[in-house]
DNA sequence: AGGCTTTCTGTAAACGTTTGCATAAAATTG
DNA sequence: CAATTTTATGCAAACGTTTACAGAAAGCCT
């Protein structure tokens, strides 16, 4: 049986009203230093806490935003999460993590809990391009902020140039000497893949190289066992004989498998066959060899869409939604030569 | 300007009473079937969506648990994180999730917070042996259930046997053979890996083997680069030429520092070197050679930490706090011989 | 001393639900 | 058909806060 403690308690105990207890704890309002005393020894004594839910009620917000993703077992969110975290602890606000598996059905089911006057904003990183629940929440005037894979010009969002830095990645290999670039593509369902695969396709053909649709490999799947896709790809070129020089994997855990297809075939990483990869995931230093990477800025991402967020929150959406674009920025380990 | 709709608008529409409404919409109390389509119409119209704040405020319970650990960017964590939101929202409960930075403030801190009425319930993967905080939140009749680091006998947890474990682990190194096992034992300030060291002296000791000073290695911090320690630790064996055959790693994280710093010196793992791990993270078996590792089931350990916590806050506190303690899996890979 | 601020405190309404109680209508019973 | 049960609905209180308003007391000015 709990015990809860209320104003009404602390009030009684200390001889005077409701009213002011709450002015003492709230700060609002002018209190005489003696009361304040009293009252303050009397929630002491009582172990009074405010109840969350009256206040919040009462106050119409409760700092505290959700935050929607497809998977906290994918490594790229662990950092992303922290950063939402610290960067909304800072600010007084507290996060509801919800993973949906990919599951548009779920990403729904989440958002229509959350925004029954528990969160005072969202952020998302969403699953599809089904997006009629965002922007229902945005019509509404309900604060949201789309993370890593933004879908619609009319939403605020905090993303990396796909794009560009894919160009880059792919740029880096032609300039190295590297000839017959494969690709595993990632899903193409997704912007975010789609973007890279152009990124990529450009890179090609501002260095006057052939795009070779036999080096185009990967399938649509996501999030099955994410290196999967990358063995299987590049297993399923070195089986087929299929000449390459270079691999550019749209994750950094493609490009672990790609390795591993690599040396199963008896080939050496970067010697025979540079790969680079995308994300740069924490443990990507570790590897053997240590991975060429694109290295997005997650913890950043996060703690930058907590601010937008937070203004969002203070100040009312803007006319016009802004989208942040963040650098990605090429990182050279050991696996290209 | 967000427009909240409430179940006065809704009762106005429909033209009954609010307490109509609410037996429409929660299913308690008979209500004819006509004003229930004539409610059900209105709240379909308005886009009525009941605010969890008054539910909550006057159920006295919100259906959302507490979930603390120390860091969701240390690999172990994601999984059971899985394990407790999977199992949560199948039951209809929410999930929020607070990172301590193994900061015992930080810890007290989010206890405080949502203790006031927000959640009905913690789960802890606690910080450190000071837990009055729990013991306190225990005593006031609070549900609570400690995950994978457990303190005090006086509270729930779900836990493994890092003793047995351990011991498992090094008598597997010793039945294949090796015969000087270095370990790399892990903060002595946190209970487990005591258990895992006890485990590994108690090992050697029954097969025999004599507990050699030189082959305890590692350091007492956690949390900085987790593999650091692994590497530091090795190769510092290595560098004084000590002579081992055979590494414990009491994390993979240890362990994959461990393989670095051996290859980095011209030795090959397992042939010269095995090394063994635990924990048995999501990528372990990525790695070259894929990691021998004493496997903790994460993911239902989380899944199980939930359903005694929901028995908790329906049942109240039990007589005897009940610890369940789970199997460790001895998994072999390629690292060791 | 009378009027005017300023400081302090309490009363009561409000936030949006749920639910016990009362009542009315309808259905069932002997 | 009167008596009883069942079904359906509304009224109003309650959950634990915050805050507008009002009033009392005290301080300051001519």
């Amino acid at each position: 049986m709990i015990v809860i403690v209320t104003i009404k308690d602390v009030a009684k105990k200390a001889g005077v009203s409701t009213s002011t207890v709450s002015r003492v704890i709230s700060g609002n309002g002018p209190v005489n230093d003696a009361t304040r005393q009293k009252v303050m020894e009397a929630v002491r004594a009582l172990n009074y806490r405010p109840n969350f839910l009256a206040k919040g009620l009462k106050e119409g917000r409760t700092k505290t935003i959700g935050l929607i993703i497809p998977n906290i077992r994918n490594p790229i969110f662990p950092a992303v999460v922290r950063g939402v975290e610290d960067t909304a602890r800072k600010q007084g606000y507290t996060v509801v993590l919800c993973n949906t598996d990919e599951d548009v059905l779920i990403e729904r089911e989440y958002v229509e809990k959350l925004r029954k006057r528990w969160v005072d904003g969202f952020i998302l990183a969403t699953v599809s391009e089904h997006i009629d629940h965002v922007l229902e929440l945005k019509k509404k005037g309900f604060p949201v902020v789309l993370l890593i894979r933004n879908i619609d010009k009319h939403v605020d969002a905090v993303i990396i140039d796909n794009f560009k830095a894919a160009y880059k990645a792919v740029s880096y290999l032609v300039k190295t000497g590297h000839k017959k670039i494969a690709i595993i593509k990632g899903n193409q369902q997704l912007a975010l893949y789609r973007e890279r695969f152009r990124g990529y396709k450009q890179a090609l053909k501002d260095a006057g190289l052939p795009l070779k649709e036999e080096l185009i490999t990967g399938e649509d799947a996501e999030c099955v066992q994410w290196s999967r896709d990358g063995y299987n790809a590049i297993n399923r070129l070195l089986d087929q004989s299929i000449d390459f020089d270079a691999v550019f994997a749209t994750t950094d855990l493609r490009a672990i498998g790609a390795i591993r297809a690599i040396k199963d075939h008896g080939l050496r990483v970067p010697e025979d066959i540079s790969v680079i990869g995308f994300d740069n995931l924490e443990f990507s230093s570790l590897l053997d060899p240590p991975l060429s990477t694109m290295a997005q800025p997650f913890y950043d991402m996060g703690a930058r869409a907590v601010n937008k967020l937070i203004q969002l929150i203070k100040n009312g959406q803007n006319a016009e939604p802004v989208i942040d674009v963040m650098e990605a920025e090429l990182i050279i380990r050991k696996s290209t030569r």
